[in-house]
DNA sequence: CAAGATCAGCGTACACCGTACGTAGTAGTG
DNA sequence: CACTACTACGTACGGTGTACGCTGATCTTG
């Protein structure tokens, strides 16, 4: 399997080309017991439950009752299922495009956000060489459709939703990375009973003065100094406050209070 | 190796906790033959150049002309070895703190992004049950140091922190996943000459108006439908610009112009 | 100073991974 | 009906992280 073999067949799959079934009939050999979209939703159901690293050929097939090869019978390599699985999660939720731009960005931030919640894996996946999928690519039009109506570039209009996303992406990355629940068989608070006192044993109470305040204030010292539910209310704020004037809308009332 | 035990071991280690090595003299056995510090500088200067992927502990063995299971003497897990990396990483470059404070954190949020492109394989380092080190430590006492003279409260000092580290993290994850020279010996023009064709012929041609219009104005036809370099900038002004209010800023001179 | 106790460094071995390649068997074709 | 083409599948290989037992150097004790 070449690296632009794989390419291709990567494009083919995505899109779901029918040169790939010509049809159900006229087929050589036995006939597939299960199907691409089959083994991509099982694939995603695995991961969404035991994480990334639990979608291994073998499992996987043992979950379709295959045998560990016959996957490469429906996807050619590892990769190329990641690529499959992160398209398809992007048909679950289509992103809402009516109403004022600003509300419908907003709404569509946290779209992705909750997406991203619901499968923290695709945030492991490399998003090398990512080949555009037809449900990633009609979520990038829905989003370009949010701000069709307002007069700029469209360098500009890559770049507003970039900036979302960027945010979304970013703070999806701390969120996950702040859930220490579902890991790896430690409850919070047995993970702090075990870190805590380790840390305040070791750590120059007096080296990290503002740290030690404001991770006092967020509630949980030192050790997840993010609190990134909230945070994400802030900063998706302030960065579309941030997003007003090039989209053309006046600054908010708070704003304005400000002055 | 209990869990409760690789999270104590963590945070000796991270913070190089003298009771590790009680003094040079005094133990018993053979006497180590490298340090912690220079295993995990290996292992970085191996990520850098080959990928995460590489960083085996077999290869990383290897490179310091250890047997394989030599480096569990200074390492309890792979996973401890990557955390001790990323603090380590931090180390590299410290965050600027003084001058005006929209500069300072425009300067902080270019040296995260830096570091992210420096070493794209901070990226992929599952940040699950994530420790803060001292050199973490320091730099999120750094950020604080910025905004300190500012007047808010510490929850809303963590929002601000929160939400550039964010952006700045979503947007590496898009700069790094768009480079794909590094990635598997195809350039991008052979890439994109495999890639391009295959995904025309499959593409229904007026499905995606808009996505095809600002496809072709960033330049590179539904393949990389962001600029993420460019988008850095415009999105990192925007997201200050946001926060001025918050920071005790007027507006900027171009959003009054926009009035 | 000699000898035993102790523990650090190391090698072998195991279970698992992704997948190249050869095999077997089914369905279309002449 | 014989043959061919092509599909699904099983075996096997080289890799991974690391549990576990061994070896031998050093400190402690007699």
């Amino acid at each position: 399997m070449t690296a632009e073999d794989e390419a291709r067949m990567l494009v083919r799959l995505l899109w779901r080309d029918p040169d790939q079934t010509p049809a159900t009939a006229g087929r050589r050999g036995p006939k597939p017991r299960v199907s691409v979209d089959e083994v991509v939703t099982s694939a995603i159901g695995l991961a969404d439950a035991e994480g990334l690293g639990a979608v291994s050929m073998r499992a996987l097939a043992a979950r379709l009752g295959l045998g560990p090869m016959s996957l490469y019978t429906y996807v050619p390599t590892r990769d190329v299922l990641l690529a499959l699985m992160v398209d398809q999660v992007a048909a679950e939720t289509p992103v809402p495009a009516a109403g004022p731009v600003l509300e419908s960005l907003d709404a569509m931030a946290r779209v992705l956000r909750n997406e991203y919640l619901a499968h923290p894996w695709l945030l492991e996946v490399s998003q090398w060489r990512q080949v555009l999928g037809p449900h990633r690519l009609q979520r990038y039009e829905s989003q370009l459709q949010i701000i069709e109506s307002v007069s700029m570039s469209d360098l500009t209009r890559d770049h507003v939703i970039g900036a979302l996303s960027a945010f979304v992406i970013g703070n999806a990355h701390e969120s996950v990375g702040a859930r220490t629940a579902a890991d790896s068989g430690l409850t919070d608070e047995d993970w702090w009973a075990v870190v805590g006192p380790a840390l305040t044993s070791v750590m120059p109470p007096d080296r990290f003065p503002l740290s030690g305040r404001v991770g006092t204030a967020v509630g949980e010292h030192y050790r997840a100094p993010r609190d990134p539910d909230n945070g994400f209310d802030f900063g998706l704020a302030r960065l579309l406050d941030g997003l007003r004037s090039t989209l053309g809308e006046r600054r908010s009332r708070t704003d304005v209070n400000e002055d």
